[in-house]
DNA sequence: TATGAATGAGCTTTCATTCAT
DNA sequence: TATGAATGAAAGCTCATTCAT
């Protein structure tokens, strides 16, 4: 008599699950350790994996650090298309939107990546991070357009360059996961909604 | 008489001794290199000396990075702790006072040592930082208490809780850190008005 | 009518197969950068295979390196063996043809797997590489004879003991591989007969 | 009553000595095993250090190649400079020195290195090893022109381009290393003479 | 016959720190 | 005070080989 189930004596081929292993492995290290910090035997430890099979999947540990953040700028950037390209929209609104659904929610499903793109930021540089230096500014750009176009048509006060103010938006918003919890009282969302409320109220005229 | 008290233009805080050249060297390093990624090699290199001096002033890296912090964290904290205990002033003239002198100003003379503070802080744990790390927490209590009293006493409006609104003030001129230029046209004061105006203005109530 | 027998133009010795891809893939590779710096990676890359391929043609990177040998050193020896079976040769005459024949001939067509035996011949040890081995020594033992038979019957000078000589002549043709451009103006042929026109010229007595 | 004489518990501090003990280490290696296939690790246990110890000599393991050839190649080429410039030899003469005195003389005290060089050859690229090159292909110009001028005066007959006649030659010498045992019979000067009496004997017209 | 994921050992190199001098 | 040789552990990465599929 066959024996009823397969049994595998060492570990199931799969070769997606060790990639997402890996890169699960690796977001959640460098969010908590910083990625120069992580180790790539620290990764594979994690993901019960040999290093070996880590440089199978990838080519080197910056390769990994790319994958950790595709998925998410993506996410990101098409949220603010989203919003960008959303017809007859008031600037104010448009920038109210900009910031929750755009900045904010994100770190509902991303905190981990998000908080590793912050902080290893500088770092993203050369070839290989090209990809996402431009899908970041494009990111950005969205911000300073629409405050620019909120000044000119006299939807923003003109309290400064817009460039100065959409960073000190952005910062408000990208500074949130040094501190967030999710497991917090509040979501994203919420924390989104007051920011919005409170930036976009000191930038529209007074009555 | 004496020199005019101006603002420092040459950043040249303490020119001589073996110390200060490692400091120097070590904070502009651990700024654009980042703190695990520059070695101590580096470090004496620039600083024309050797390890074996690094290692006569300081027991270990980590009590450089401690250094580098020790001065500017003060710096900053005497300043809030000033614009705190100034008598009579409405809580949305101290918040912004807070956001110019204390936040932002502060990056024109420590640019380099608060963007090592603000990149490493999650390393800034265990007994070697313990004071770092509780006089950070007085600096960021100064802005949640006085959001907190102003919302109690009708100067601004009740947002969302005090903590975060705090929080998303501190990251406005936090992230400032990683695109100001101080060669560019506007000064660490000028950025810091234009940003408590915008968020003073949205903090307040219409009308 | 077939094709006239020409020297090969294109190398093709082979067109059909993996093994075959594999060993020409092998070869190349390790005459441009060793066989120690040749991964088994970058050859089944370049011969548009897999690993499971090449291990299922070869039991390891060693038995390619012997398979490279194999064809080479047979013609080589054959080519060896006819000359000194050619009857009623006179000394100067069949060291000229040895030398022509045998050693410089065979880099028209096994350039790059003389080359790669020539600089990998340390590491040709072992049980593995017994029977390269022997017939190496097979070949080097004609001229060896050759040069020693010649001495006796007075066609050679006795300038040194027959096998440093023969091993002078047999450095003249092998070093050959080093500098040695198949598309160049001469070839081995030629510079096999220069060559041999140099050494018998010092070896034979004068007038 | 003090301790008559130091005792160090540890190594003794001997920086040069420590060069020296890899240097060694290393051209022994290089010379049995390649240097691709030549750990530093193997090189630190046969000198008694630590890998530590060796990146602190030296930069890389390709900068230890570089140190094996440096002292060797001086010593040949100015062997080969000697010769050049004494004055009023005839070219059969000059040529006959040459060989003795700069191709095989060396191989006396300096064959390890001589075979490491040998057999690395190929690697011996980019701006690291840019010196050796160029000393090298001065070494091997005095062999053509010394080929060329005697060719042009009739001292050696016309068996071919001065640069193949030159690379013969050289082969012949350059080969040694494969098969000299410095123990053996014969030392690298004798040999040298037979070879140039051999490769001279067939150069000279006759009479 | 063939794949390619996975291993495990080893590679070159880096580095914070120690310590004899 | 200061040097810099040396350590020892660990880093990122490579690679010949195995093997479930």
């Amino acid at each position: 008599m066959p024996e009823a189930a397969t049994t595998p004596r060492k570990r199931l081929r799969d070769p997606e699950g060790a990639r997402n292993a890996l890169v699960k492995a690796g977001v959640e290290l460098f969010e908590t350790r910083g990625y120069a910090s992580t180790s790539v035997q620290s990764i594979v430890d994690a993901a019960g994996l040999t290093k070996g099979a880590f440089y199978h999947h990838f080519q080197s540990k910056d390769e990994l650090l790319q994958r950790v953040h595709d998925e998410f700028i993506d996410h990101q950037l098409s949220r603010a298309r989203a919003v960008m390209s959303e017809p007859g929209l008031p600037a104010d609104e448009r920038l109210r939107k900009l910031i929750r659904e755009a900045l904010l929610e994100p770190m509902a499903v991303y905190k981990a990546e998000i908080t590793v793109f912050l902080q290893e930021r500088r770092f993203l540089s050369g070839s290989t991070f090209e990809e996402i230096q431009r899908k970041r500014e494009e990111f950005e750009r969205y911000f300073v357009d629409l405050i620019e176009h909120g000044m000119n048509d006299g939807s923003f006060r003109r309290i400064g360059p817009a460039r100065v103010i959409a960073f000190g938006i952005i910062g408000t918003g990208a500074w949130t996961h040094t501190w967030l919890h999710l497991d917090g009282s509040l979501s994203p969302s919420e924390i989104g909604e007051m920011f919005a409320e409170m930036l976009i109220g000191g930038l529209v005229p007074r009555d």
